[in-house]
DNA sequence: TTCGTTTTTGCAACCGGTTGCAAAAAGCTA
DNA sequence: TAGCTTTTTGCAACCGGTTGCAAAAACGAA
């Protein structure tokens, strides 16, 4: 159905050749040509099947976005960035949902079926062996929100959670708190074990300060309020850390139903800022983790990977800081 | 560097085409043959390349997913189930993220460079143009969310938004309510549009109550806030149909933060049943929109249109209903 | 005008698959 | 085992492009 190479070929009274040459750019064509070429292509609507081309230049322009969290506000806006920054330098984000995917292979077998250029791995909860399965798969690999390391195996754009774990047991502390929390999200998630880590070895800093700590189920609304639920049945601390935003709202509710008030009974602080937090009748503090800049650097970097692919990994680590808002009590002066 | 079937049929010993149709379901191989080339494949590592035979099938089983609501949480969920569910289908959803596109020629262009052999248009936001716009390019278009009408030009799913507006107004009514608002989106939606129609029709039966309406200048929290703290400085209504639940949980905020509260003072009732109005401190009551039963059957549609591209087209609409919950005063009994 | 250079063009092979067709192999019947 | 039918296989052309190479055209200098 649609008009070929040929066709515009012949309406014009040219090879194809030259056809193909006026549509790649940095080819040798005389301007006749071209406007001859341009003319035909014009009146017959004829767009170049990018696909078809992939296959003699070994490009396709796809980039796997590859993802499980499907289930955080905070994503949306990853994947706003992401599709943007993506299209902008012509690339086309072939979107993967690996929600209940166990086995990166599967994935592995699927994208390397389309051809994919490159892949992200956007995603803070998905293990580091979906990432590896890609670069040994030999496709340009960066892994966006995954964990930080000093010699990293495969790109890795984020931030630093152990640091942010310490960054909160500071903000509690300049609270003058003699009894804090953290509350995870899941064991098994490496965000949450880097955080607890860094905010643990903050905390033994001050060992005259009573630290208890416990986990949610899942970075989630619904259990971080259950788990709140259950800790206010029992000696609650006085200012906790709680996994991230989505949770922290749920630990609010909680806190809330219980007929108490925050901050002053209690203090919270989250991470990662999404939008919501900011809203007046939520007003979390918390701490920012700057998406944008995660975004675009995983872009640029997959940009440069796709000239350059055996690029040596590199981690690139964004700062975060504390966003004071009303769910923590102003600092003393 | 990946593997390719010639090299698979060298290793077998046997022609290309051999492995061609062993890879193929429907095509005549012995037993015998087969064995042989899954073994040379299994040894190999051989996957087919998808976009290399979708030049001779036709088929790429590429559906391109476009959308331009990326800042509604209702809509993390909608991707969620449009890209499990197209995979589940043996199909891969390229996204296409159309903020601030206003020309639809440009991605009529995008989406046939790559051969999609689909399009859903997944937004409520988005004009009519863009779905007409790949249907004119010969392409299999399902507007997801899009405007109900009784003679669809695309293939439409999605709900009646004359009838929620009618339902709010009802649901209003049943609290005896003497003045009532609409609390719109923006005017340029057609969903804003059809909702208001709906509303102000069914009003119009009830000629002694009061109705005032206005228009918030998107469909976002802030949005519905700023509309909202404007119009509590001069005699609010007693009952607001709000545009969409994002934009009520604006309100709620300029509610509370006037002193004033819900439902005692004014009520509310939303649209969308999105996953945070269930939420213990916003408990929302709501229109819910069945968004799963919407994108499933989206999916089934567009699955159908591939075995049979010139179907008639349909509007597929789903009912809604009134979720009570604790923005409107309980019903009397 | 001629000759050497540089630029433009077309030919033909190739990218990784699929498929119609005819030849070869296998299966059946007598 | 011969003869016929059915199934399996390989050949070669094709899908829509790209690209190395050599021929043709344009250019420049003498």
């Amino acid at each position: 159905m649609p008009v070929t190479l040929k066709e515009v070929a012949e309406r014009a009274g040219v090879s194809r050749s030259a056809v193909s040459r006026t549509f790649t750019d940095g080819a040798s064509v005389s301007e006749k040509m071209r406007n001859k070429v341009e003319k035909a292509a014009r009146e017959l609507g004829y767009s170049p099947n990018a696909l078809a081309s992939s296959l003699t230049t070994g490009r396709t322009k796809l980039i796997g976005l590859v993802s499980n969290n499907f289930h955080n506000p905070i994503f949306l806006e990853v994947f706003d960035l992401f599709t943007r920054g993506l299209q902008d330098r012509g690339l086309r984000p072939l979107l993967v949902n690996l929600t209940d995917e166990r086995d990166p292979e599967n994935s592995v077998r699927m994208l390397r079926q389309y051809s994919v250029d490159g892949v992200v791995v956007a995603s803070s909860t998905l293990p580091p062996e979906f990432a590896l399965a890609f670069r040994d798969a030999g496709v340009p690999v960066v892994h966006s929100f995954g964990r930080a390391s000093s010699s990293p195996k495969v790109h890795v754009v984020g931030i630093d959670n152990v640091e942010t774990g310490r960054m909160a047991a500071r903000a509690l502390m300049a609270r003058g708190y003699k009894h804090v929390a953290f509350l995870g999200g899941p064991r098994d998630a490496t965000s949450t074990q880097d955080r607890h880590k860094g905010f643990v070895e903050e905390m033994a800093l001050h060992p005259d300060v009573r630290l208890t700590e416990s986990f949610a189920k899942a970075y989630s609304h619904e259990a971080g309020r259950k788990e709140m639920l259950r800790l206010l049945d029992d000696q609650p601390a006085e200012g906790y850390f709680c996994g991230d935003d989505v949770l922290s709202i749920g630990v609010l509710s909680a806190i809330k139903d219980k007929g108490l008030s925050c901050p002053d009974d209690i203090g919270i602080i989250g991470l990662n800022d999404m939008e919501m937090s900011r809203w007046e009748n939520i007003d979390l503090t918390t701490i920012h983790q700057p998406i944008k800049q995660i975004v675009n650097s995983s872009i640029e970097l997959m940009v440069a990977m796709l000239d350059e692919p055996d690029r040596y990994p590199e981690a690139r680590i964004f700062p975060c800081s504390v966003v004071e808002r009303g769910t923590l009590p102003e600092l003393p002066a």
